[in-house]
DNA sequence: AAATCTACCTAACGTTTGTTAGAATTTTAC
DNA sequence: GTAAAATTCTAACAAACGTTAGGTAGATTT
């Protein structure tokens, strides 16, 4: 091949995209690493190079999803605004992610039952500190009177489970989806990659 | 074992609950057909007198819950009551659903990319054919004026995702929950068994 | 020019997979 | 109690899996 050498982290970006993307369309159990590797051009052992196990693939996207999440509740969390607006900006962030790192968030968000023994308790636990976190941020918009006293547990899977619905709705368009989006909000939308009962 | 013999279709029936557990807990490629036998106490080609492969398990589960929600959907299309009636009517069955059927309903909603080439063909016309009437029926709420004028398809999305969360929050209670769920509507939550981003 | 390093290859390995064939056993019917 | 039928077993298959070993061609360094 005539392709200019890249360096060794830019590939190992290159298989983890496109592992995410094959991930998502068939499945972490429903893709081979043979199908990873022909969909790069290259053979399977040749991604050992690159990489140390199918398992560490999975791990390294859904880890890497996880910690974006929590990073950005951190910073939310230290801005000085009110418990509506930080909402709101966790909120966008959630619709930003989807739209940016789409198949990404879907293997993280359905795959993450293949995480690795240790693995998976790991993600669990960063996955309980971020619910928890989220759901003491209600309940603080609730004490401050700036939210109606629902039950905060229910507010917090309501939001994050609706918000789910962006993942199945939104498709890439290739430019200027910005444009679309704001001017046509609805008039513009696909029908869904894939929805649910 | 000094188990009485049962008929070979409520084997079927054992085979296909143990499966759709087993299949929500490790996902379908992560389940084995020797862990499937396993948990049944019995080897795995012994299933094979009861079933034709491990993708008929699948098929049966997700076609058995598609066609519930769609005989579900015309039974209301038929009733002579308000919209707005008949979608409270909808997302009570759709939580009922999750609550009689969690396993069936949760292998439905993330394994069904496994399914055969043709099933999955088949399968997706069915969902959409689904979204497609279930869409038609907000749309028909709001020319009745008994909805806001809100964009049908983001309301579909939004009501089937937020619906989504009973998944991830129910857990059975060995008895009396509807005591628990009716006196205490959410003081008796327990932690989800697995939630998402 | 020689030596080293980078990135891939081919070949093959041991396992696990879903599944089949056919024998053995249990249950049912007469 | 015996024959037939229903159900499960053992043994094994071929295919696919993730992965390792060792080699090779081209680039980079010395």
């Amino acid at each position: 091949m005539a392709t200019i050498t890249k360096n060794k982290t830019e590939k190992l970006d290159q298989i983890l995209k496109e592992a995410a993307r094959l991930f998502r369309q068939k499945g972490f159990g429903g893709t081979s690493m043979r199908d990873l590797a022909a969909q790069l051009g290259m053979e399977a052992a040749s991604m050992y190079y690159h990489i140390g196990s199918k398992d560490e693939i999975l791990e390294k996207i859904c880890f890497e999803v996880a910690n974006n999440y929590l990073d950005h509740l951190e910073e939310i969390e230290i801005q000085e605004t009110t418990h509506i607006d930080k909402l709101k900006e966790l909120i966008r962030f959630h619709v930003r992610m989807m739209i940016v790192n789409g198949p990404e968030v879907s293997v993280t968000n359905h795959d993450w039952k293949y995480l690795t023994k240790e693995k998976l308790t790991t993600f669990k636990e960063l996955r309980k500190l971020y619910e928890t976190r989220l759901e003491t941020l209600i309940s603080a918009g609730i004490q401050a009177g700036e939210l109606a006293a629902v039950n905060p547990q229910v507010a917090l899977f309501t939001i994050l489970s609706s918000l789910r619905w962006v993942e199945y709705w939104w498709k890439p368009q290739r430019s200027a989806w910005r444009y679309r989006f704001r001017r046509r909000p609805w008039k513009g939308t696909r029908h869904a990659r894939n929805a649910h009962w």
